[in-house]
DNA sequence: CATTTTTGCTAAAAGGTTTTAATAGTGGTC
DNA sequence: GACCACTATTAAAACCTTTTAGCAAAAATG
């Protein structure tokens, strides 16, 4: 560890060139005709002496970094928190290790990034792109960056992403809510977003509506909403319209929901998007349309991997499916 | 952002060398003696062109990546993922990036994972010390590598660290469960770990024991172990034991205890260590001893910073306050 | 045996900065 | 007018690789 050794250090020892040792280190040996015999006296030499090449040296000579730059809305949620650490696990499979950050809805701030990820020749970008950075994701392809999208993902920008099935699981959950006959008034409680996943848990809700023939009750909160008055406004919406169950869009939406139940002990049957550790725990569990993080997080890397490998390759547009994890919220009312 | 723009470019167009352009932008024009008319000419030409040096080459020459590398025990548990958050925030604003990775319990992915990053050259480490990392760490500190550790230590490594008041927290979370005189058996849950944060966090419940003059009741789980046998044991704990509460040493220890609830509704009064979002809103709350995350991040990220923009300052211990917070679960029994 | 091909290896350029050491010019001093 | 000090700038080395282009010797070919 201690006294960098270099390249030229194990020429000059063994009295080979610098160019022979790096065409070696570099699987070329066959491919250059190096000697066999050389071959294995300089691998054994480079083990012995652990040497590790410079990896700055390298990407600069190279322009490969081996480096991902991770961009997600709030790695403290527990969803990205779980896609980070299996996208880290991939792509340390690989070999590539990731920058991260979080953008939070700060737009600048995301585009600095960006450009700096940029700057700092990250080999991809995974990204899950708030609103405000269709232009930017557009540039990065523009200029043959590889990137692919997930979560949501931006309709006029031809680029790849990964993200869950949003409609269906929607539908099915509501679908689900509205084979108990208990439920005649369901809504539905959502954000200010035209963020595609936002708008496919919609349509999905509105598809399953429009098969019973029943009336949508659509409440948007706004996304930074101060949560006392996303509680009033959440308590308004289930009140006035005497709700007998809600589908909440997000896991934070649905525990703004829980919130209002524990200050005002008024809850209808509900569903929640995306599962939470404590959701199988609540008093009545809470059911969920939950996402496969892991199987998104995998397809991430290998898509991304796929087309840094190859910048031809056509992009992929990958849809997993959800799993609707029915448990006491939606088959018996909260208290 | 296309056609990479080069300082020799600028030199070229402008008429003058790279040495003088490369030292106005390191803002050493003055000290080298560059004049005023030149340095804005220069100045401002770099502007509208908008040249971004290249990181990988300034790098390599300067050995600086303004990278820090974030090592933690798991990326996706919420506590982790949350001084992430706070981290990169703070990096951020100080101009540096994190790559970062999670080491679940993996020695060895550890070890290599410590050494790639050095061989990237990160300015500086971050790191949750797993147990085997001592001498990799000590190794790192020989080297000059600055390294500032969180959430425990190594004692026999003398380095930065940042930890929570954990003996304190826990102290006081057994005081709390003391003072109210239903509690005749108060038990405590750990984990089999020689980790610091973990013996203090034993040390404070036996303290407030002994002030009480009270007995003991320790169990300690598998650190890996399957989720029905840790609540098998739990609730054999709880059960052989006849407690009245119970303080869990983690907030994931605490999280099984609620399930050992759930299965075999049966659960003495608690408080758990770590805050949890959906704690609050749990029937009935839980009583936490909750850290201060944020403060945490700021200091790891000061500290760490002072010690690469100084490599002689002398090693700083911060230990910041917990916080009790009393809710539900430690004042009225569980149901 | 002269010519071509293959084998085994290497010198030097390239990648884009920062920094050391030096230079040419100007003005001042005795 | 010789010497010094200072000003404003720069050539070239250094950071450490990878890769292109090429060379000398050995082997194969006709």
């Amino acid at each position: 560890m201690s006294k960098r050794i270099l390249i030229s250090d194990i020429a000059k020892s063994l009295g080979v060139s610098v160019t022979t040792i790096s065409f070696i280190l570099n699987g070329k040996a066959k491919e250059k005709r190096i000697s066999d015999a050389l071959t294995n006296r300089v691998l054994e030499y480079v083990k012995k002496v652990g040497y590790k090449p410079n990896q700055l040296a390298q990407s600069l000579r190279t322009g490969q970094t081996k480096i991902l730059g991770l961009l997600v809305e709030d790695i403290s949620n527990l969803f990205f928190a779980n896609i980070a650490k299996h996208i880290e696990e991939s792509s340390y499979a690989s070999g590539y290790h990731l920058l991260y950050c979080s953008m939070g809805n700060d737009t600048v701030k995301a585009r600095e990034l960006i450009q700096l990820f940029y700057d700092r020749q990250v080999d991809g970008f995974i990204i899950t792109p708030t609103e405000g950075l269709e232009d930017v994701v557009a540039l990065l392809l523009k200029n043959n960056v590889p990137v692919v999208l997930f979560d949501r993902y931006i309709p006029q920008v031809e680029t790849n992403y990964v993200v869950s099935d949003n409609f269906n699981g929607s539908f099915r959950a509501t679908k689900h809510l509205l084979e108990n006959e208990d439920n005649r008034r369901i809504g539905f409680v959502s954000l200010y977003s035209d963020q595609t996943q936002m708008r496919d848990r919609m349509d999905g809700y509105m598809k399953a509506l429009d098969q019973y023939q029943r009336q949508a009750y659509i409440k948007k909160i706004q996304i930074d909403e101060q949560e006392d008055i996303a509680m009033a406004q959440i308590f308004e919406f289930i009140e006035d319209n005497k709700l007998d169950a809600v589908l909440f869009a997000t896991n934070y939406l649905a525990i703004t929901g829980l919130k209002v139940n524990k200050k005002y002990g008024k809850l209808p049957a509900m569903v929640a998007f995306d599962d939470h550790t404590l959701f199988k725990l609540h008093e009545p569990a809470i059911s969920v349309v939950s996402q496969r993080i892991e199987t998104i997080a995998e397809e991430l890397v290998k898509v991304l991997l796929r087309q840094i490998r190859n910048p031809q390759a056509d992009v992929k547009h990958i849809v997993v499916p959800c799993d609707l994890k029915i448990r006491d919220s939606s088959t018996a009312k909260i208290k």
